[in-house]
RNA sequence: CGGGGUGUAGCGUAGCCCGGUAUCGCGCCACAUUUGGGAUGUGGAGGUCGUAGGUUCGAAUCCUGCCACCCCGACCA
């Protein structure tokens, strides 16, 4: 695999682009704006997903499956929801194709086939769960619903990008009804605690926990949570969102339920989702000019042994050890790969795996036989030791989770250092032009007021921190009064 | 969707201006020698030149439509 080196420092977009390539995690397809997750990609994905789902199960969710379609005149109910999402819809209109008598050999669209109702492929699910949740609640009883999907979603996006913007995405969608607004809200303010601490635990992603502005919240909610994390260009993402849709899709679809009291009441509702935009939150978080570096707890290979050995009888002895020591490792729930091609070199495996983002390397000869060591190298610092072979399983699962601490450590290190608390117009703009990164300033919390600072910088209001606490200042723009911080960057 | 650019083997490319059936490197296959940081030699396979039309005796090359991708805007998880 010849690889066109590109620096994170000379293109950014150039390094990523290529990087997801050639770790062959995804590519472009055939259809505009979609691509396609390779193997390698998706075993990530895939270890993303039973981490969320376990954690989604142990707060007492369920998996179930809703329509891709949802018919117009539903997906039009909730208004503010169908308005954000209006302009990036796919719509299916017709159910059949024919033979073009023009042209034979090629299809057309049958005009007799028209649907009496288009169908919105669906870009998020409100809609049609809310649509069904009127037939599945009348009591008190029947609460709460606490229902998960994994799905895929599209939103006709003009401007795609491997993962972080694609037409078509996967994630999780919650979709949650509760009898009292302070149940829902928990949820909500729950769902996002669990999001972070996916985040932090498992991505090795420091990020922020905050409520929208009203200018970024989900149309159709009352509040919008979010995490926000920042990658290595200073550029801020959004990770996950987790929201308080109060009663709106309730009284939309007419879901009411029967109080103990025997009154009906409106219900309410939360949503909340990630998608396969983490993955790209993975790659610009913790990744290198060689290449992906991944969390071990995510990677789908651990631990690559790689044999090394010149005449045929040192092999068959290196390979005994080799496949013992994957055993032993394997033994401590360690995912490990042998590689054993013998028409590559051992350099170009290191490249390789590096380019791969495996965190532990293991390479062994017969100079390790003879001492009864084993060398091992970490992805994350580059940093290679030999050790003896004796307790190498414990020596790799420390390692491991050293390795995932430091990813992390790293990551927060890198967004403290590139968090700037200013207080003036001109203290902001070096901030975001200069500095780069997540901006703490004063706002006077309206959207006009955003939307200049969106049109004179390109930053956006990430968040307002829940961790923020109420300080009396003024708004770097207008200088009118401010209670409290706002959290802002460039954004992808 | 607007402006700019690109599309030639799995990947990266030359050729295009000035029309004559495609160059080179990597990878791939076979064999041999190799293997502690991207091996070497010899032989070989692989191409609807993005796609559909047009001009022409002849198109990768000229013209038109379409598709996809990249960069910059607007939109957005």
């Amino acid at each position: 695999m010849e690889i066109k080196k590109v620096k994170r420092s000379e293109d950014y977009s150039l390094w990523y682009n290529n990087l997801v390539k050639n770790a062959d995690l995804a590519e472009h397809s055939a259809v505009k704006g979609c691509m396609v997750i390779k193997p390698y990609g998706y075993a990530i994905w895939e270890k993303m997903q039973a981490e969320l789902d376990r954690r989604f199960k142990e707060t007492g969710h369920q998996n179930a499956y809703f329509p891709l379609f949802v018919p117009k005149s539903l997906f039009e109910a909730e208004e503010k929801n169908a308005e954000g999402f209006a302009k990036e819809c796919a719509v299916v209109t017709h159910y059949r194709l024919k033979t073009n008598p023009d042209d034979k050999g090629k299809l057309m669209v049958d005009p007799e086939a028209k649907l009496e109702e288009e169908l919105i492929v669906r870009p998020t699910s409100e809609a049609i769960i809310w649509n069904t949740y009127r037939d599945w609640i009348q009591s008190y009883r029947d609460l709460p619903i606490l229902i998960n999907q994994w799905a895929n979603v599209v939103r006709w996006e003009m401007r795609t990008r491997l993962f972080l913007r694609t037409a078509e995405f996967l994630w999780q969608e919650g979709h949650t009804a509760h009898a009292t607004k302070e149940e829902a809200i928990e949820e909500t303010i729950q769902m996002l605690n669990i999001y972070a601490d996916f985040a932090e635990n498992i991505l090795a992603v420091p990020v922020v926990k905050g409520v929208k502005t009203e200018n970024e919240r989900f149309a159709g909610a009352d509040d919008t949570y979010c995490i926000e994390g920042l990658m290595q260009d200073g550029k801020a993402l959004q990770m996950g969102t987790s929201h308080f849709l109060g009663q709106n899709f309730a009284k939309a679809f007419n879901v009411k339920y029967l109080t103990k009291e025997n009154k009906q009441e409106y219900v309410w509702a939360t949503s909340w989702g990630v998608s396969t935009r983490l993955m790209g939150a993975l790659i610009m978080c913790h990744s290198d000019d060689d290449g992906l570096v991944l969390p071990p707890k995510l990677a789908p290979i651990q631990v690559v042994i790689i044999p090394i050995a010149r005449k045929d009888d040192e092999k068959a002895l290196v390979l005994d050890k080799v496949n013992e020591l994957a055993k032993q490792l394997k033994e401590k729930g360690i995912s490990v790969k042998v590689d054993s091609r013998d028409n590559l070199t051992p350099g170009y495996k290191y490249a390789e795996w590096e380019l791969k983002g495996v965190p532990v390397r293991m390479a062994i000869g017969p100079r390790d036989l003879q001492n009864e060591t084993i060398e091992i190298a970490r992805r994350d610092t580059k940093e290679k030791q030999i050790v003896s072979l004796h307790g190498v399983d414990d020596t790799v699962n420390k390692l491991l989770l050293q390795i995932q601490d430091n990813l992390y450590a790293q990551a927060l290190q890198y967004r403290n250092s590139h968090t700037w608390e200013v207080n003036t117009w001109d203290e902001f703009l070096d901030a975001i032009e200069n500095k780069t990164g997540f901006v703490s300033a004063h706002w006077d919390g309206t959207g006009e007021t955003e939307e200049k600072i969106k049109e004179l910088t390109k930053a956006t209001i990430r968040c307002i921190p829940m961790a923020n606490k109420e300080e009396t200042g003024t708004c770097i723009l207008t200088g009118k009064p401010s209670n409290k911080r706002a959290l802002f960057a460039k954004a992808y």
